[in-house]
DNA sequence: CTAGTGCATGTAATCGATTACAAATGGGCT
DNA sequence: AGCCCATTTGTAATCGATTACATGCACTAG
């Protein structure tokens, strides 16, 4: 057991050829001859070498690594597309590093440096809301480093996105409301400046106007997509003279907030207020009740983001597909229910 | 706009200096003349210079990242620590690279091989079942690559690890049960092998036994963490003919499996049985009755997991602090409550 | 006046791989 | 035999930083 690691110079040595006859033994086993190949493998085996990823990496101006931008790596939502992402990296060899969007200047230099340092061959931004100044910063090859957007995506930017049916999603949601004779349909937003938020608002429009009901601005609560917010649009609801007898929340931890809130103060779910969901998150099937919801693949998503990645960082960026959109499904349980005869 | 990204060559020649008065003035200002400084300085300002990560690090024979490696990504438990372990990097200049780990050999070899290659300076380990086969690995410096355990830990490991008090979690919710009256306290356990089921179970039986209640093999149902498991430990429960009136889960998902699949069949929490859980997730507080539960401080132990981890790659190998053993505490919610009167 | 000290800087080796280019070998074909 | 080409291997340059060592200079003490 010798104190150093072994280099390929110990591996050649061993098996008595050139660095560079290992190197290509091991990288293009086709360009050497069986009985070559057999002897590096064997002298591999005997030193327990493996090749330095630092050292090949610089040589080969690649990182070997992608980077994933999270607006928050505690949110559930996130971890689901992560693990997607990890899923296709992984094979590959490629290694997935986190990150928290940065909101200080000083942290959005770090990320940036991160990105002309070599640290990394791209990026997957699950924040529409981050400033892509940085997409104009160029990797070592000169060239700008890909990037892929995914769920949320920012209006005007050059980066491909793979994003859901959010619009449908949401018109699907409210459509079902409908069916079930509500008329009373009132909704929750996410927060002010989110894609998400404004396409989830124009499906709740089209799914009203799809059922010939009327936009009412006061049966728009504002929310931020977080339990905490649902908890307050509750209490607001609670407090409305002519309550909306349904709720299609932006989110399911808004919906999961306002059922908490409602529960509190003698509301039964669904029997005095249908509620619906956006996500379909693991609790969702298990809450009380069961919550009905927009289901979105969120596993997929990652998949397929980072496939786009891949797509950019190997073909050069022609092969440029599509922006794909996933489709979502409604998953009825059971927090939908006819509105309650009235009095 | 130059094609390719500017080297510290470019920058020493804009200068006028060599590239070692660069580097100097760069990573040890100290070390050069004030008007030198100002001239390199003004020299990366204008070529946009950023040193390069991998030439670097191959230098200085240190990569600058660490690896977490959890069972599953998408479980938001993990995510909680992976951003404390996050927060504290960060600042570091070092990337977290995430995985989950793998069951079989070959993806367990890629580990190994992340290890050997100098890709990453150390690991934080959040699965008490990987087989630390790879403790005997050796990064390039020759000398193991630093592991730090959290949560779960691996018996007879040589890593350190920071935990957290499960065992006095467990007592205390017991306690808290048999406080309230109960004297038929059930349990469902976690995942057989895992090392977390065996503290809380223990837990459970010496908050029994100071409680004066005695041990009943029949009380104990099979677990496994996940709201299915709760579920079908529901669905046990309420097959049996001498059902506890309480149950302490050993997680808060089995907890919200059981009371949603009890829900369903008409029984009530806490009216009809009590339920309290372990780890107090974020839905915890907002789930219909709101769960009582163990809280346990996730960011923190990731936070002090890096920590560890940065003393053990900086300080080699001395200052082996103590296994730090963070406290949980009882949050005491509405899932919980005195037995129903029996008829 | 000279040796010694310390500071600022430059020269070149170094980290450990990959790969362009060169060289050697052998086989097939005319 | 002579030529060409493919195959296999070796030599050495290269990626872009850091840093050991050498150099030159100014200043001080003896």
């Amino acid at each position: 057991m010798r104190s150093e690691a072994p280099t390929i110079q110990d591996v050649a040595r061993v098996a008595g050829v050139s660095t560079a006859t290992v190197s290509r033994a091991l990288t293009s086993p086709g360009r050497v001859s069986e009985r070559t190949r057999d002897l590096v493998l064997e002298a591999v085996e005997t030193t327990g070498y493996v090749a330095n990823e630092m050292a090949r990496n610089l040589r080969r101006q690649r990182a070997n690594s992608i980077c994933v931008i999270a607006p928050e790596l505690s949110n559930p939502f996130f971890s689901n597309i992560i693990s997607g992402i990890e899923q296709i990296c992984k094979p590959q060899g490629y290694g997935v590093f986190v990150t928290e969007s940065s909101s200080t200047d000083e942290e959005k230099a770090g990320l940036i440096n991160m990105m002309a340092s070599a640290r990394v061959d791209g990026f997957i931004v699950l924040d529409g809301n981050l400033d892509h100044s940085m997409l104009k910063t160029r990797g070592p090859s000169g060239r700008p480093v890909p990037i892929v957007s995914a769920c949320e995506w920012r209006n005007g930017s050059l980066a491909p996105s793979v994003t859901v049916d959010n619009v449908g999603g949401a018109m699907q949601a409210v459509k079902h409301l409908a069916a079930l004779g509500h008329t009373k349909i009132g909704h929750i937003s996410g927060p002010e400046e989110n894609v998400l938020t404004a396409a989830r608002m124009q499906g709740y429009k089209k799914g009203l106007d799809s059922s010939g009901l009327a936009y009412r601005e006061d049966y728009v609560l504002r929310g931020e997509f977080s339990l905490e917010s649902g908890q307050r649009a509750a209490e607001h609801w609670l407090k409305m003279p002519d309550r909306p007898t349904a709720i299609f929340c932006a989110s399911d931890r808004e919906a999961f907030g306002f059922i908490s809130q409602v529960s509190k103060n003698g509301v039964q779910v669904p029997r005095d207020v249908s509620v619906i969901g956006f996500d379909n998150i693991e609790v969702s099937g298990f809450f009380v009740p069961a919550l009905t919801t927009v289901s979105q693949p969120r596993v997929e998503i990652g998949r397929v983001a980072a496939k786009m990645l891949f797509d950019l960082i190997q073909e050069n960026e022609h092969h440029t597909m599509e922006n794909p959109q996933l489709d979502v499904s409604l998953v009825i349980r059971e927090s939908t229910a006819p509105p309650a005869k009235q009095a």
